[in-house]
DNA sequence: AAACCCTACGTCAACGTTGACGTAAGTCAA
DNA sequence: TTGACTTACGTCAACGTTGACGTAGGGTTT
């Protein structure tokens, strides 16, 4: 609720009109270096702050973008978003963030609070089942970009890594040190970028080395506590399991606890690889193998897209997918 | 940049003035059921969304609340960042965010950006040395909650977590487990909520039990590599240290891990209590003893105060300080 | 029947800014 | 000297909404 200084305030001050006010503070030319300095003085002794409320109702530009994401407290999350919110920043805008806790109808209500609030482009973080939900908006005119997910609509743009490429890589590195017994815990979420990771890793095993057995594949949720409950239910299924790959590396870290608490030796029973390398896999003894995803790289190029998108509407920007590596510690 | 059904499209379909329709979208009465059920329908019809640009420039209330952290990558804050998106939601406000990173400067480009999009209030980690950068937009009528320090000026409140009492049961903790030659591995970020768990820390020393050595200190970066390196520095002065506590989990799992690495074991050579109590903490080997504090109820309290704020500017809330509680693990 | 109130609208201006366009004075070329 | 162009402004309307106020028609009271 600002009550400070306006164009009229400052125009008044200065004996010029509210629109060469206007003209200097955009620095739009149109007025001699004398105004300029007479104007910006005013500005300053004033205080003076433009309303982006007021701008934003003409110009059609608020000055915002949206982050929707799944779960702010996932530390993979939080890296992007704070990534996000710097590069939104250097150009100029500030950033809504609002969470869909992986919910259509809770994500349904943030695109309506952003579209309402006019924002320049939102990066998302689907929740299940809403491509239709997002692309009716992008067919609006919001520039989106969806983020670790592929799509093709029109001024619907996508950033990804390689996840199907990253769970061969760690089924592959599991089979190659030897692992024959080898389980996923996937995660219940279930949208194409969760499916990729299981696709990857079950493509691994399409010319499996001698004694490999098929793998287990459970569903539970991407938590700590869901990591450990998916090891519960592989063991159930195969005592003599020597090797996990888990969707996330919180559940990897659930994984590996479980199995100590159930008597199991990480890395010489089993064998658990995680995926997206957050802080705590560096620090968990033994310390997490997973598969590293450039998280700075991500958000510069989910920002650099979406910039793209807003400066100019029709482009259609091709999906843009990020290599990842296999970072070896102990746990494998 | 929406270019959606405004009022007059909704007033020209049903055949009413636009006045009328704005009566019925904000339910304010003085209209027909008849009236209401055919706006309503073209409403729906049409997908109209309020524009919060044009309603904030007339009602001075934009529907948005900022919140200002030091770091967004903080697991605590993080865990905060979005307690708080929920609560501003619930009363249908949408959240900017943004990071401070620690620096003046740059929370004052961060105030001029929300005081530009007329926010309604602010919820800040304030930076060092910015209180009165912040009573500034507090004079200018900007409600501001300031988490996790103490302060009292007219339309600015505060609300925080006891820190210097949990640094005092801290510090009792690692004594009566029979500790005397204690460090603490303090921020180098010096605000009030910093210099509190120090003073808490020194007081707990006022009345040492017998043999206890005077308490040594250092302070670093409060992140986990910062952690280490202060252990290593108490090392040095102090080689047959046997107890640390640190300014928050990141450094204390930090500390743990450079103790580790000199050949020193936790809990049996070093005791190590840690402050905030993340996910983490419970899961590294040793489990970390920390000092928890309730983040949803701090977050719930932020937001609670600052709508008492915005609602009615003239009160002048009582700072809140919540109480924490110790919660002991393997490394002590 | 006059005076009053209530209901259900409509009208108009304003929020602070910028796009579109107008214009007076000065500059320049033919 | 005239016409065209440029510079440095000013004027006006519009963005979409709401606050303040007006009013026609019906009902109720005196």
């Amino acid at each position: 609720m600002p009550r400070g200084a306006t164009l009229r305030d400052v125009a008044d001050k200065v004996g010029v009109s509210p629109r060469t006010v206007s003209r200097v503070v955009n620095d739009e030319g149109g007025f001699s270096e004398a105004t300029r300095v007479r104007v910006l003085e005013a500005v300053e002794d004033l205080g003076y702050q433009p309303n982006m409320l007021a701008r934003g109702l003409i110009t059609r530009r608020s000055g915002t973008v949206g982050l929707v994401g799944v779960d702010m407290t996932d530390p993979f999350f939080a890296a992007m978003a704070d990534g996000i919110q710097n590069a939104a920043r250097e150009t100029g805008r500030t950033m809504f963030f609002a969470s869909n806790d992986g919910d259509p109808q809770r994500q349904a209500e943030v695109f309506r609070s952003l579209w309402s609030h006019a924002v320049d482009g939102v990066i998302v973080f689907p929740a299940p089942g809403t491509i239709d939900q997002l692309a009716g908006y992008a067919r609006r005119g919001m520039p989106l970009v969806v983020v670790d997910d592929i799509v093709e609509f029109p001024n619907l743009a996508s950033v990804s890594f390689d996840l199907e490429d990253g769970a061969v890589k760690a089924a592959q590195h599991l089979l190659f040190t030897g692992r024959r017994r080898i389980g996923m815990i996937g995660s219940e979420i279930t949208v194409p970028r969760t499916r990729r990771r299981e696709r990857g890793f079950l493509q691994a095993f399409a010319n499996p080395p001698t004694g490999a057995q098929p793998p287990e594949l459970v569903r539970v949720r991407p938590t700590v506590s869901g990591g450990a409950d998916g090891l519960q239910t592989l063991l159930e299924r195969r005592p003599d399991l020597d090797g996990v790959f888990a969707f996330n590396d919180s559940m990897a870290v659930g994984a590996m606890r479980a199995a100590q608490a159930s008597g199991y030796r990480v890395p010489d029973d089993i064998a658990i690889v995680g995926c997206n390398d957050i802080e705590m896999s560096a620090l968990v003894n033994p310390g997490l193998t997973t598969v590293r995803l450039d998280r700075p790289r991500l958000s510069a190029e989910a920002i650099r897209v979406l910039h793209e998108l807003i400066e100019e509407p029709t482009s259609n920007p091709t999906p843009v997918v990020l290599p990842v590596e296999l970072v070896i510690r102990e746990s494998t």
